[in-house]
Parts: C-alpha cells; structure tokens; sequence
DNA sequence: CCGATCATGCGAACCGGTTCGAAGCATAAC
DNA sequence: GTTATGCTTCGAACCGGTTCGCATGATCGG
C-alpha cells in the first residue's frame, strides 16, 4: 500500500511538505504542490484513516446508536437511519452503525476508544440509560427523541404535543364528539415512550376543551394481534366516529380491518395518523397524517452534531432542544361525523 | 484521556509489558499481570482504535455497503442490516454503514484508507460495478446476492431456481394449472437483478413439465399503482387459481385487493410467496411463502468474511457460492383449486 | 550595500498503540 | 563452581499520518 512516504519521495521532497501540499494547510509553491497532487493521483494514494485519526485526532466518523428491539415496528426505523447516513455523508462523515442490545458498553466502547468524534442516539427514552454515559464521554452527541433530562446534548423531535392537539383540533373542528386514540403498546411507554403520553395527554385536552370525549387505547405489539385488537375496539366503541392513531403497526393494519368491517372513510368513520408521507406511500395508507419527518430528524441531528464536532460553536454554548413542528398531510379521510 | 502509558506507569511497567499483560500475547508474571489489569479498570483504560489499527493493521471493523435505492421497498432492507450487524458484534467487529449513492467511490474510499478490515456488499446486481473496485481492493468481500461474475468473492444467496421450483411445484402438485407469477418491478430486473430470472425460469420450467401454464408480470414499484396492477392482472386473467408472488410490496398489498375482490384464500385462489418470516409477521400476512432468511443470509456472510479476515482460511483457497435452501412455511394459503 | 521580510521546504517530534530482540536474574544441570 | 536454561521485563523501533520550529534563499526597502 502506498503511503504519503511513497508519494513525498516520487515527488522529491520531504513526507511534510506532501502533507501540506494535499491539505493545503500551509503555502507551498504552485509548482510543487501540483506535482505532489499528480504523483498522489498516479500512485493511488489514499491516507490511511488510522494514521490521520491518532494525528489529527478527528476520526471523521460519526456513531448511530440504534436499538433494534424485537418488538418494535422496524420499518420506520430504516428512514431514521437513511437521514442520518446521508447527511453525514454529505458532511464528509461515515457512520458507525451500533445496534448493540446494550447500548450503554456500545456508547462507552465507541466514544473511549476514539472511532467516533460524536455520536446519534435514536430511539431516545425518559430515562435513558445511555444519556449518563454520554455525557461522561468527550464527544458531543445529538438525540432524536425527548428525554426528561437534556442537559448536555442537543435534542430533536416531533412536537407531540402540538400534534396531539392539532389531531384533536381537526376532527373537534368537524363536529367529531366521540374519539379513540390507539396508541402505541404498553410496554414502549412502560420502556420510557414518553412522547406516547405527550400526544395523549394534548388530544384529551384539546378535545376536552371542545367538549369531546377521546379514549386512549393501547394497541398489541405485533400483528394479527393488533387487528384483532382495532376489531375489539370498534366493537365496544360504535359510537366513536374519529380515528386517532398514534402507531405505525396499527395504521398499516387499519386497512384490512375497515375492509372487514365494511367501513367506509371518511364516510363512516374519520381517520388521521401520525407517521411519515413515505410511509404512507410505502403501504398506501389512504389517511391524514401527522408528518413524523424522520428524515428531517436525522438531518437535524446530524448538522448539530457536525456543527459542535467542528467547533463551529462553542463546547459550552446552550445546547438546543428542537421541535419539529407537526403538519398535517390531508389524504381525504376526515369529514363530519355521519348523521344519525 | 488516559492510554496506555498512563496505566504503565501506575502500575510500575514498562508499556510494552503493560500491553503484554492486557493482551496475553506472551506470558506475564501473575501478580503483574493482576496488577496491570486492575490498574486499567481503575483508571478506566480504553486503547485508541486508531492507534490499535494502525499498529495492527486491523480495525476491527467491517464495511456493509446497502443502497438505499429511492425505488426499492425498504422494510426487507432492514432485516439484512441487522443479521450484518448482530453477527458482526456477536464476533467482535463493528459495522460501518454506507449507503452512498454511488457505491463504487464509497467501496473504494473504505477499502483504501483502511478503514475496514473487510466488506459486505447487499443488493448485489448480475453486473455490479463494486464488484471490479472490490477485487482490486486489499481486503476481503463477501456478497449477498449472486452476480454473474464470482471470482475473488465469497458469496450467498437464497437459491432462488429452487425457490421457483418449489412454488411451482407446490401449485401444480395440488392440480393447479393456470399459475400468474408476479415480479419484481422491470426496472430492478433491468438493474441486474437476476434473482427475478432464476426463480422466474425454473418456475417456468416446472409449471410446463407438469402441463400448467405460468404467466409472468412485473408489478409497479410502489404504492398505490402495485393494487390497481393486481386488480387489473386478476381482472385479465379470471382462470387463474395459482398465485406466485416473487416481491414483497406486492405481497404486502395483496390481502387488500383479495378483500375488495371478495375472493378467499385458498378457497378462490392459492397463493404462495417469497419472504421472510418476520416480514410476515410485522404485516400478518396470511399466505404460504418461501422463506428469504435475510438473517441468515447476513450471518453467513459475515461469518465466513470475518474468517478470511482472520486467516482461518488462506486467501487463496477457493471462494464459496452458497445459496440457503429455500424451505416453504405453510400458513395455510394453498388447497387444490376449486371445481368449476 | 546591507539588514529586514517573506516565501518555501525540511527535519524532528508526536499521536498511542504493538512487537521484536535482548538483558537481567534466578534456578537447574553438570 | 560454572554454564545452560527459562522466566520476566524492558527499551526501542515501527505503523502513517500531522504539525511546529527553523533554515535557506530570494526579495525588498532604505
């Protein structure tokens, strides 16, 4: 393999002057450093990343800690991680993908060992585990998802609240009194989903406040469980005539079930979900939705992240806590509630 | 941060006995040893990976390059990155991640500063650019999926002649006689998707040795145009009673055209389709289906990567093509056809 | 004509590990 | 008593970059 050596000797002059004449760090005449850049091309040099991470101290590499729990709906999680590979790449960083079941000796190993100048975590809980540990590291790390502590880290996410409401808001607005919100299973909240409740607790409001009764329902954590689960609901509730769904697995259910039931929407009954237009697209869900923007998550995180990596501001400028604010995507399938 | 030195000299070492008696590469007294070992946990000790690899010239980390193609369907995807990267932890290496666009500039950029120790290529296609820049590279290469051209590589792939064997068999078995074969969309094909034709042809083949009649078609790429194809397919060919889906979007829309044609399965129609088990599950789809093990697909590549990388086997012993017997699940969609 | 200034390139040190050869010392063998 | 042997440990070199201080020679101003 060639290295810098190889390339300073076939130019004739010293390994440092080479370095200066790639990075362009300091002057060097226009002759030489044309020359060292042609016999760089012709020789095929690439600098050797270990080598410039121990120098320079910068692994231009950025860690994404994912969680790939066996419960949870995966295929929103592919679009998290496209934003931020593709941003970081567009940055000039690589990612370092970790899906360790542990992820706090993941973070701990990434960030001690120096293969990471900063680090994404996604799947962010209340109380999460990781956070401690990120803190203690040297590296500035981004999160996407709301922990009840963000000291110390830059924080982006959906506005759930804002969401809940403006769910509540749109089908009170059309007449709607009687809601279900279906939710996302047990356990991820118990796991410390606290954005479950933020949008709970905003739709019961706002639907409270325009005087109408929401039931928030938790729905199963995987399929057919989950059809069965909507059938039950819809069976105890005919007098619901709007849809919440805050969850990805039921929504993509929801079709089958409707279909089951001979209901039509908006007709029947008005539906609006919270997940992303590629989603959406992906199993051709007919209903409004709350734009989730993962993708625009990742991005954010990763241009935080980039901007602290590089000391484009300050280690001890006030870290930042993002919301993205919700929009609603309208499919068509809301309308007033049918008339009795 | 604290390295090697700082632990040396709080135990009273010299370095090169304080790596000795963290490594255990040659024979250290025991109370050195214990002494050197404790003093690190103290300390808290990680060594710098990219003083490691440089030293080593081992990273200890692999590269997967996915694509993330705009056109594909995501969610199978996923299932790939984890069997990659849940075996590569499980034996000590961690995953780097690129989805670079142009994959052959990545591949070469990965390779040559030695960032990884070895690489896995997803998504690969009958004439794939990566594969000249791969075998040029100094490192080792497995694939996941079967080019036209296996020299200098370990590949692995779901044997998708028997595959169509099997699916058509299945049908023709049960006294089937008009089977439609639904596709992967053209443009995948065009791509270098050559899977579509293995499992195409042989199905093919059997249908015609057993005196059936098997109609291919391609279905669109996304969402909502692959249920209007359906219905249209359905609509055209109404003597059909044998369905082979070779793409999984098209599965997944299937049991939503199934309900609004009123037709039952197997009672109306026997289907059969090719996807894993998991996928199955996360969308409760109720067809028989041949299973893609991406899982398993993934660690087997990794494994034998991590092996040539290892040097438990010589770089000049003969590469392996590998392809995982396809074995059908039963989930019930399949019974002879129904009598006129 | 001479000292100050500037542009340019070189050499050496350093980042933090690993690894090889050899030294020191105690014990065993003869 | 002396040499051989083995067990430990140490020092130095090396991996391949980057970066700092300095030397060299040319240019410029007075």
């Amino acid at each position: 393999m060639v290295n810098i050596g190889d390339v300073a000797r076939a130019a004739g002059v010293a390994r440092s002057t080479a370095s200066y004449a790639l990075s362009g760090k300091r002057a060097v005449s226009d002759e030489v450093r044309l020359r060292v850049q042609r016999v760089a091309l012709e020789l095929g040099y690439t600098p050797n990343a270990g080598a410039r991470a121990l120098a320079t101290s910068r692994a231009m590499v950025i860690g994404l800690l994912a969680q790939f729990l066996p419960d949870e709906f995966a295929p929103a999680m592919l679009q998290y991680i496209q934003g931020v590979t593709n941003t970081a790449r567009d940055l000039g960083y690589d990612i370092l993908l970790s899906s360790d079941a542990d992820g706090t000796a993941a973070l701990k190993r990434l960030t001690d060992s120096r293969m990471v100048d900063g680090v994404v975590l996604l799947n962010v809980a209340e109380h999460d585990d990781r956070l401690p540990v990120l803190r203690a590291a040297a590296q500035p790390g981004a999160l996407v998802g709301l922990p009840g502590d963000c000291t110390g880290v830059d924080v982006f996410d959906l506005d759930f609240e804002e969401a809940g409401r403006a769910m509540a808001e749109h089908l009170t607005a059309l007449g709607h009194r009687e809601l279900l919100l279906v939710s996302q299973p047990e356990h991820v909240v118990e796991r410390g989903g606290a954005y479950v409740w933020r949008l709970q607790n905003a739709a019961m409001e706002t639907a409270a406040a325009r005087g109408a009764r929401l039931l928030p329902v938790h729905a199963p954590s995987s399929q057919p469980e989950i059809g069965r689960a909507l059938h039950a609901l819809l069976d105890a509730h005919p007098e619901a005539t709007g849809l919440l769904v805050n969850n990805e697995a039921a929504a993509a259910a929801l079709p089958t079930v409707l279909h089951e039931r001979r209901l039509s929407v908006p007709g029947d009954l008005s539906v609006v979900g919270r997940y992303s237009d590629e989603f959406a697209r992906t199993f051709s869900l007919p209903f409004s939705s709350i734009e989730s923007a993962p993708d625009r998550l990742g991005r954010m995180a990763v241009r935080q992240l980039v901007r602290r990596i590089e000391k484009e501001i300050a280690d001890d400028a006030p870290h930042v806590v993002r919301f993205v604010a919700p929009e609603l995507v309208d499919r068509g399938s809301t309308a007033p509630p049918p008339s009795r």
